[in-house]
DNA sequence: ATGTCACTTTACAAGTGA
């Protein structure tokens, strides 16, 4: 029996209403990890979610930021946000056990660009994720950490790794922090399955940059060993980046698509 | 690097965040 797990920034839920029922008919996927979502969860559309047959744990507040986790099977343990955030009202991690699996699906905080306040806070933001991660978790025990992480890992994981030499998105700084949670027993799962490099996930609006293929993986789903063990297969819907895939504007982030036997 | 998108507001354009 295989277990399908998509993670995917959608960019605003209402904007996204229609791709992401056509996406959850698409992969049929047992759990789903939304970033972005923009939205309270008092004002989330949540029947039309329900009724696909998905239950629902949201953490959303205002016009930015927001998460959620979707399950065919009933959500338990619904924790919203981290120990020791160090910007808590920004509502940007969100954990849940479905079906035996615990999950924490994050948002990172972007961090606008090197040198600017937004970028210490990143920093600070991914210490507080391992410190609590580290405080609460045994690496040894199922856990999967998905997300976007607003960093992306490696030079392979950048599609001109000179361009991006030093840049948000890609700093040393920012790199060191995802090799943190790796160091402490999290793997990589699309590595796992893919050599680099890419693929990528996410592509930025303007300057015509999904055309030209300048991407970069910015989602990534980090599994403890007993977790990885299990993974078969690990995919990129890039399709669902393209215009004409759906009904309205695609996401800038493709979704990812994991498969544990 | 920047050919965009989505959100909000003493709103009908402009600022913000990505």
């Amino acid at each position: 029996m295989t277990v399908r797990i998509i993670t995917w920034n959608v960019n605003s839920i209402r904007a996204r209403e229609s791709r992401l029922e056509a996406l959850l008919r698409r992969w049929t996927p047992d759990i789903v990890a939304l970033q972005e979502t923009k939205i309270d969860d008092d004002r989330l559309p949540r029947a039309a979610v329900e009724a696909l047959g998905y239950d629902l744990a949201t953490f959303g507040q205002g016009p930015y930021n927001g998460v959620a986790i979707l399950a065919r099977t009933e959500l338990s343990g619904v924790e919203r946000g981290f120990l020791a955030d160090p910007v808590p009202s920004e509502p940007r991690v969100l954990s849940a056990t479905a079906g035996g699996l615990r999950l924490v699906n994050l948002y990172a905080v972007n961090g606008k660009a090197v040198g600017d306040p937004a970028y210490l806070t990143k920093l600070a933001w991914f210490d507080a994720l391992s410190a609590w991660l580290r405080s609460t978790f045994d690496p040894t025990e199922p856990l999967l950490v998905l997300g976007d992480f607003n960093v992306a890992p490696e030079d392979e994981d950048v599609h001109d790794p000179e361009t991006w030499r030093g840049k948000n998105l890609a700093s040393e700084p920012e790199r060191e922090r995802v090799r943190d949670l790796l160091n402490w027993g999290l793997v990589d799962l699309l590595r796992l399955q893919a050599d680099g490099p890419g693929p990528f996930t996410w592509w930025d609006y303007r300057a015509g940059a999904f055309h030209r293929g300048w991407g970069l993986r910015l989602d990534l789903a980090l599994a403890t060993p007993p977790v990885a063990a299990r993974c078969t297969a690990v995919h990129v819907d890039r399709d669902e980046r393209k215009p004409s895939t759906g009904e309205g504007k695609p996401s800038d982030h493709a979704p990812l698509i994991v498969d544990l036997d």
